[in-house]
DNA sequence: TAACAGGGACGTA
DNA sequence: TACGTCCCTGTT
């Protein structure tokens, strides 16, 4: 039995339950204890929160090189809360309702797939695709304490099979899409690494060459994977919202360069935040 | 039982 | 720019 070690730190802008229900991330989930798991890629970690206290089970390595900036944990939110328009209290009412949401920094390719099977879709069924996808192409991985789970499956594992393959793992329509953008990916047609490099509109207009990749699509993958934080994804809920409360428009000249956090508070807002009361 | 909609995008007009 | 179509499944 490997010792299991624990970082615990302490932090007001993080609510791992706000985090996974925000809808960024597929492969994130509640355990029968109450922690949290999270695989990204090949990796597996497991956390739990009381409060502001928050413990990571995993080492002082894998914490520096991995979930540290995964979390955005060197960006401290509330600077982004204080810039909200005084006066604008429905975005002042949807960041003290999503204040623990934090923009997560995930894989390229991991976002790329999760992002073409949303469309048309719900969260919950977004999750048990994924889940099929990893279990049927992904590799079968163990963690010290012995929990089983599957990596990701990469863009070359794709490559050769039919176009409708994945309508096993219920991606329907969407299956065409992830073959075909992963076969593109594999021969270098789009440039994962480049992508990552470039700034927001060079690597959406980049994106956009994907098939089955559109507007909100592409904006999205910026947002979570990139983390180009002016990224600002608009989907059905939030043209409600703009509709409703900004006629004139969303504000973003005032928002510069953290519009997609406060798209993330609003859509937690509308999603989450409005059952709980 | 039978619609229906759920965090869109593509192809055709 | 507009509209039908794509596939699946939990919900009504």
């Amino acid at each position: 039995m490997g010792r299991v070690s624990v970082i615990r730190i302490e932090n007001d802008n993080f609510n791992i339950r706000q985090i996974c229900d925000s809808g960024q991330c597929f492969r994130m989930k509640e355990l029968q204890d109450g922690s949290y798991e999270v695989i990204s890629r090949d990796r597996y970690l497991r956390l739990r929160q009381e409060g502001r206290k928050i413990s990571f089970y995993c080492s002082r390595e894998e914490w520096e090189e991995i979930w540290f900036d995964y979390f955005d944990l060197g960006t401290n939110y509330q600077a982004f809360i204080s810039r909200i328009n005084p006066r604008d209290s429905y975005l002042l009412n949807a960041a003290g309702q999503a204040e623990g949401v934090r923009i997560l920094k995930q894989d390229l390719w991991e976002m790329i797939v999760s992002f073409l099977i949303s469309q048309q879709n719900n969260i919950k069924r977004i999750r048990h695709c994924i889940e099929l996808l990893c279990e049927k192409y992904g590799d079968p991985c163990l963690t010290e304490e012995g929990v089983r789970y599957f990596s990701f499956p990469g863009p070359e594992r794709f490559v050769g099979i039919p176009q409708d393959e994945l309508m096993s793992c219920n991606l329907g329509y969407r299956s065409k899409y992830v073959v075909l953008t992963a076969q593109a990916v594999a021969d270098g047609q789009v440039d994962l690494a480049k992508i990552a490099s470039y700034p927001h509109w060079r690597a959406k207009k980049e994106l956009l060459r994907c098939f089955g990749v559109g507007e909100k699509v592409a904006e999205c993958i910026c947002l979570f994977a990139l983390h180009h934080l002016d990224a600002f994804p608009v989907d059905t809920h939030i043209r409600q919202a703009l509709d409703r409360h900004y006629k004139r428009g969303f504000p973003h000249r005032r928002y510069k360069d953290c519009q997609g956090v406060l798209q993330q508070y609003i859509f937690y807002h509308e999603l989450v935040g409005k059952k709980d009361k």
